[in-house]
DNA sequence: TTTTATATGTCGTATTACGATACATCAACC
DNA sequence: GGTTGATGTATCGTAATACGACATATAAAA
């Protein structure tokens, strides 16, 4: 809970307004990587959050929605152009007829290799930034 | 820069999904408190940049651009909205005509108080969770 | 003064996530 | 074993908003 008493000093605003800084310009280094490996930036977090999740199992619409944090109507539509995109193939879950099994294909498999490997270095190279913003914490 | 020949285990592509999912969830967190203190997840950012700029000092329209990691007309844009809501004042820089400066008003102060201490509260929550996942980068 | 650069402003457009809604399938229960 | 409710996916219209293209004003340089 919070505690409202206690003030934020000008540091303590300017930690919070740089930790937002250093995120967005990571969330835009990001966009553009994926832009510039010929995806839009929420085809690759979802081909990311697809082969993060499990052990490599497949996914469905709605765990889906819950990594991505987008309603499951969303989600639907998103499988629908990965799907046109060559991205992802789809399948039915045969233990449950209404689920829709959704798994990489090796084209996001090349791009995806390429991108997250991108992404480890940049994180490496913040690291230290976020590090000095997070000391600020509890 | 990237290191091709490198590639990522399954852990490593499961560490970067869980690193992009808490930062969805610390959003999602953001967006909905501001949304509770009446202000769009927008305006809060704005006047949290604006806050924690410099020493205190007035922001332009430009530099705010800047640390939004907006276009300078969205800022412009922004601005406006900001004005009409009572949460920041316009004025002249008399050093240069062309500047406008931008600074908050005491509802917007208080506002951002409230906000800030909670999402002080958040990061210290999750700050665990993200220095565990950093751990995976050198 | 003319030229060039910088700072801000306006407007139409396109993207995209969402709410509302619908349909299919599963589970539970009498 | 049909009825009821819950769950999973899909469709469609709408709203929000950041952007590109352009315009204007001021400053700095030539």
């Amino acid at each position: 809970m919070t505690t409202p008493n206690a003030r934020l000093t000008q540091a303590g605003y300017s930690a919070l307004a740089e930790f937002r800084y250093i995120l967005r310009r990571f969330l835009e280094f990001s966009e553009e990587s994926a832009r510039r490996a010929g995806l839009t930036p929420r085809h690759h977090q979802a081909l990311l959050a697809i082969k993060g999740y499990g052990r490599g199992q497949p996914i469905t619409i709605g765990e889906l929605a819950e990594r991505l944090r987008i309603r499951h109507n969303t989600s639907a539509e998103l499988a629908n152009r990965l799907c046109e995109n060559g991205l992802v193939t789809r399948s039915q879950d045969n233990e449950d007829q209404r689920r829709v099994l959704l798994q990489l294909t090796s084209l996001a498999e090349e791009r995806l290799a390429d991108l997250s490997n991108a992404h480890v270095d940049e994180l490496a190279r913040i690291k230290p930034m976020l590090e000095r913003v997070l000391a600020e914490y509890p």
